[in-house]
DNA sequence: TTGTATGCGTTATCAA
DNA sequence: TTGATAACGCATACAA
C-alpha cells in the first residue's frame, strides 16, 4: 500500500496524500477526512526507507559498544535507545569488541545506513582508528562519546572524573586505616588508565614512592578476578584493601577472600568502578564508584538531540563521580 | 559521492559503477580497475538507504525484546546481533516494556522501517495484541519468537520445556531432602506460567493437593526478591526449598537467609531460573534450571536467515532445559 | 562490454 | 486547495 494506491482510490494525487499523511495544512477538511479514513482502512503505513531518501535523514542513530553483555554497557544502550525513541529515532547497536578493525568495520557500517547521528559508549573509542573512520565516512553527522573525547568538529563528549574519583576512594579507604593498597587496572581504555592514574596520585599523596606500587591488570571477567586475588594474596599477604577499575573482578575477588575466611572489610577492603547490579549481588555488598553511567548516557542522548535539531552544547560536559558504599569497606 | 559523481569523473555511465561497486561480471578488466581506484579514493560508500528502496529489502532485522537490562535478555540480543551481523543484516532493538500498547507500537516501528526479518524475544510476545499486529503489518516477512509460540503462517518458534524442567528442579529438591516447596512466579508470562505448572505437576506427583500448595508472585527486582522471601518465611517457617520463576529474586532470597543465619542448601535450598550471570555473583552461588537461552537465540537467528534465503524449517524447534547445580541445593 | 531508461515510495517545488 | 513533475541514489531490463 503506498500513497500512489490510496491516491487511486481516492480520486485525488499522491501528493494530496502526502499532505494528509505528514499533517501539511492547506487541505479541505472534507478531503483530508476522507484520506484518513482510507489510510486507516487499508493500513497503510509510510515507507521510512522512501522517506529518508528524500528527506536525506534516516531517523536512525548508530550506538556503538564494545560489548553490551557488561552491566553497564546495557544500562547506556538501554537509556539511549528509550531516550531516542521517544523522540522518533530508531537506533542501531553494534557490538564492536575492542579490536580497532573491527570498530572501523561498525563506522562503516553506520556510514552506509546513513545514520543521523552516532554515540559512542565508552573510551574505547577514543583512539587514532576510530577518529580517522569517523572523519572519512562521518564527518557530516553529530557524534558523541561518552567517558572520552575525541578532538574532531563534529564530536561532543561527555566525561566523568574518575581519576578524581579513584583517588578519592584511596583517600577513603586510608582513612579507614587500609594503607596498603593494591589497584587492578581492566582493559586499557582511556578510561581505565585514569582511574590508574588516579590510584597513582592519591598514593603518592600518602607518601608512597610510584615504582613501589601494586598495579596489576586483569581482563573483565569472574574467573580472571578470582585467579587476580589470588596472586594479589599470594604476592602480598598483608594488603589491606583492592581497588578494581570495575566491578565483575572485584565481586569475584570478594568471594576469594570469603573462601579464605578473610574478612571483609575486616581485613580486606574491596571497591569497584561502574556502581553496577552486581554490587548489590554479591556477599559482602560492593562498595563502587558511581561513575555517573546513567546521567552520561542520558546527557549523551541529550547532546545529540540537541544537534541533531539545531541547538548548540559546549564540547565537553563533565560529571562528578562519587563512592557508593555498600559493606566491602 | 554517489555512483553518478563517480561516474562523472571515470566518463562512464552510472550503470557501469553500480555494477563495479556490485562485483557484477560482464566488465572489462580495465574499466572495473579504473573505477575500483577512484571508488577507493573518493571513499565512496554505497547508499543502503536507496539500495533498500530499490531492492525492496532493508538488510535490517527487528528485535524486540521487554527491556534488554535482563542480563539473560541481552545476551540474547547481543548474539542475534553478531550472527546477523555476520550476515550483513543490522539489528534494530526495542525495547517494547510488558504492556501490549507499547508492543504494538514497536511492531508498526519495524513495520515503518520495512525490517526483512523479525525475532521476537520472549515470551510475553506470545499475546493476541502481538499477533494482530504482526498480521496487519508484519505478515510478509519472517518472524522467529523465542521461548514462545504464535499461530501465524509467517512465524516460527523455538521452544523451551520449561514446563518439565521445573518439575524435574521440584524431583531433585525432594530427592535431597527438601519436601516443603515454595515456588515464585514472575510476570505473567506463558513462559513464567508454564514453569508454576511444572511446580503444580511435580509437586502433585509428590501426593500433595494443588490447593495447599506455597504459590507465590513477585517482580523481577532485587528489593521485590528481598521481601518476597521474609514473606515466605513468615508464612511457612518450615519451608525447606524455595523456586524462583528466575534468578535475579532468587539472588535476593539467598541473602535474606543469609542474613537470618539460615543455612542454605542446608536448612532452605534455592533455586532460580535463566542460569545467568547473577548465579556466580551471589553467594551461595545459585542452582538454577538453564533454559538454554544461548542456543535458543542462535537457533532463532539462524532460523530467520533460513526463511530469509528461503531455506525451510520446522515451525516449532524444541529444546531440553537442565539443571545447573551449584551451591544453593 | 557499456549506456539509456525506468522505477522503487516519498517529499517538495511550482503551477494551476 | 490540488496536481504534475522532479528529485533522492541505486539497480536492472533492455538496447546498442
Amino acid at each position: 500500500m503506498t500513497i500512489y494506491d490510496i491516491a487511486r482510490i481516492a480520486g485525488v494525487s499522491a501528493s494530496t496524500v502526502s499532505r494528509v499523511v505528514n499533517n501539511k495544512p492547506g487541505i479541505k477538511e472534507e478531503t483530508r477526512k476522507q484520506i484518513l479514513a482510507l489510510l486507516e482502512q487499508y493500513d497503510y503505513s509510510p515507507n521510512e526507507t522512501a522517506r529518508g531518501l528524500v528527506n536525506k535523514a534516516s531517523r536512525m542513530i548508530g550506538i556503538l559498544i564494545a560489548d553490551i553483555r557488561y552491566a553497564h554497557h546495557v544500562d547506556i544502550a538501554y537509556y539511549i535507545e528509550e531516550e531516542m525513541g521517544k523522540h522518533g529515532y530508531c537506533s542501531l547497536i553494534l557490538n564492536t569488541g575492542l579490536t580497532d578493525d573491527k570498530k572501523v568495520d561498525a563506522v562503516k557500517v553506520l556510514e552506509q545506513r546513513r545514520v543521523d547521528g552516532v554515540i559512542l559508549v565508552g573510551s574505547t573509542f577514543q583512539c587514532e582508528a576510530v577518529k580517522r573512520a569517523l572523519e572519512s565516512g562521518l564527518s557530516k553527522v553529530p557524534v558523541v562519546i561518552t567517558n572520552g573525547y575525541l578532538d574532531l568538529p563534529n564530536v561532543k563528549g561527555v566525561l566523568v572524573d574518575e581519576r578524581e574519583g579513584v583517588e578519592h576512594c584511596v583517600e577513603m579507604l586510608t582513612a579507614k586505616g587500609h594503607e596498603k593498597l593494591a589497584f587492578v587496572l581492566p582493559n586499557h581504555t582511556p578510561s581505565n588508565l585514569s582511574k590508574q592514574q588516579g590510584f597513582i596520585q592519591g598514593m603518592e599523596k600518602k607518601g608512597w614512592k610510584r615504582e613501589g606500587l601494586w598495579l596489576y591488570e586483569c581482563p573483565t571477567t569472574l574467573e580472571d578476578g578470582y585467579a587476580m586475588m589470588e596472586r594479589i594474596l599470594e604476592e602480598h599477604p598483608d594488603v589491606e584493601g583492592v581497588i578494581f577499575g570495575e566491578d565483575l573482578s572485584a565481586v569475584s575477588a570478594i568471594r576469594v577472600l570469603h573462601d579464605r575466611k578473610i574478612q571483609v572489610p575486616g581485613q580486606v577492603a574491596v571497591m569497584g568502578v561502574d556502581n553496577s547490579k552486581y554490587c548489590d549481588i554479591c556477599y559482602p555488598k560492593l562498595t563502587s564508584l558511581n561513575n555517573r553511567l546513567l546521567e552520561m548516557s542520558l546527557e549523551a542522548a541529550r547532546i545529540l538531540l540537541d544537534s541533531l535539531e539545531g541547538r548548540e552544547n559546549p564540547d565537553k560536559i563533565m560529571l562528578f563521580s562519587r563512592i557508593v558504599e555498600r559493606e566491602s569497606t
